[in-house]
DNA sequence: TAGATTGTTAATCGATTAACAATC
DNA sequence: TAGATTGTTAATCGATTAACAATC
């Protein structure tokens, strides 16, 4: 009978980059843009874009195409971006600082509030303004702040437990770095950035060229 | 008439995880396991790994399983783990040196051997033993070691320059922390790690939640 | 042997692309 | 108006899953 399909996830990965494309568009000035010129910047078909906004709605202009200010706006709602998300980071070792030093996670939407790192050695130290705190302290932050969303860069023996106790104080996002395969409940979203298993998937095509 | 389906990309993507939960069971002492155990820790189905590694060979028994040591060796092969590929590594900002110093770089089948930058105050300086150098001298380095495979940490704005020198120089694959979309040339393969777009799809969901 | 598990084929599911009426 | 481009439907393509004969 046809209720409305609900958007895969594969569309909700790609709305993110529509929406940095359309950021650099503002910055260029340009007022309005086609399905056929945005997919064109990013590598996507025209009938992706279309068929991929249909799920959300009608946001464009036949004969026009899209209002890039308009087209943003609604795929930054659509993503939750026009709320500011406290971010936990977990785990402060090379990759953990960069990452709280990254200017390009201080982004739209997203703002890490929070480090836990539980090597003595480093609790207390601050980096970008922010203290390193231990894990157990996270009852008491997420009483003043409650946090849906943390970033794990710790080593990949102690993922899993420091995803429990995530979980546990109320955590429903993992962007976890630990090249390790979380298990988490029903509710909770795991993504896992792999770099080491992108570059041996790379290497598969290296070895079979000319 | 059905000459052999070369393994789809999405396939190439899993075999190295395949690979890592081998060696854990290696560790764990383990000989034999069947696609079903090794599924489970991985969350994929017996069927879909039976099925991927079923483009490459047989390298189960029937009613046993694999042989840990033996499957773990022959995806390595086809992954050409088995040799060791060097890298080059661009842009030794707070992520680049992250990457640089990280251990688990340090694995199966490469090894980071340059480090590039253009900023005069980092050039000359050392990170884990290697001293960083400026891009242009990449003829140079390609001459005795010839690079193949790349990884950026550079910002958005300087990716694709440096990534058309790396292509000019023979590089032929690239892992890029850019935020941005590569344009390369056939036969030049780019995997993007992009993890403020990854934040930006899980706040989709968090948007939605009860 | 009986039980387990593979490798493979066919069935299913889902995502992408093509096509086009609607309309700016 | 004529040309361009949307939103949507149907067709295609590709990936996953189920099922099972083969066989250890």
């Amino acid at each position: 009978m046809g209720r409305p399909k609900s958007p895969p996830d594969v569309v909700i990965r790609r709305l993110p980059l529509y929406a940095r494309s359309l950021r650099h568009l503002l910055d260029e000035g340009v007022c309005s843009v086609s399905s056929h010129d945005l997919g064109e910047r990013i590598n996507v078909t025209a009938a992706q874009i279309r068929k991929d906004l249909s799920y959300f709605g009608e946001f464009g202009k036949q004969g026009i195409g899209y209002d890039v200010v308009k087209l943003l706006q609604h795929i930054e709602h659509i993503l939750g971006l026009n709320r500011e998300w406290p971010v936990a980071l977990v785990g402060i070792g090379h990759l953990g600082e960069a990452i709280a030093r990254y200017e390009g996670f201080r982004s739209q939407g997203v703002r890490i509030v929070a480090l836990f790192d539980d090597d003595p050695a480093k609790i207390g130290r601050e980096v970008e303004g922010l203290p390193i705190i231990a894990l157990a302290e996270i009852a008491a932050v997420v009483r003043t702040t409650p946090i849906a969303l943390a970033i794990l860069a710790v080593p990949a023996a102690q993922a899993q437990g420091v995803t429990d106790q995530l979980v546990a104080h109320g955590v429903r996002a993992i962007l976890s770095y630990a090249p390790t395969v979380l298990q988490v409940p029903d509710g909770v979203w795991v993504r896992s950035i792999d770099p080491v298993a992108v570059l041996h998937s790379l290497t598969y095509y290296l070895a079979r060229e000319p």
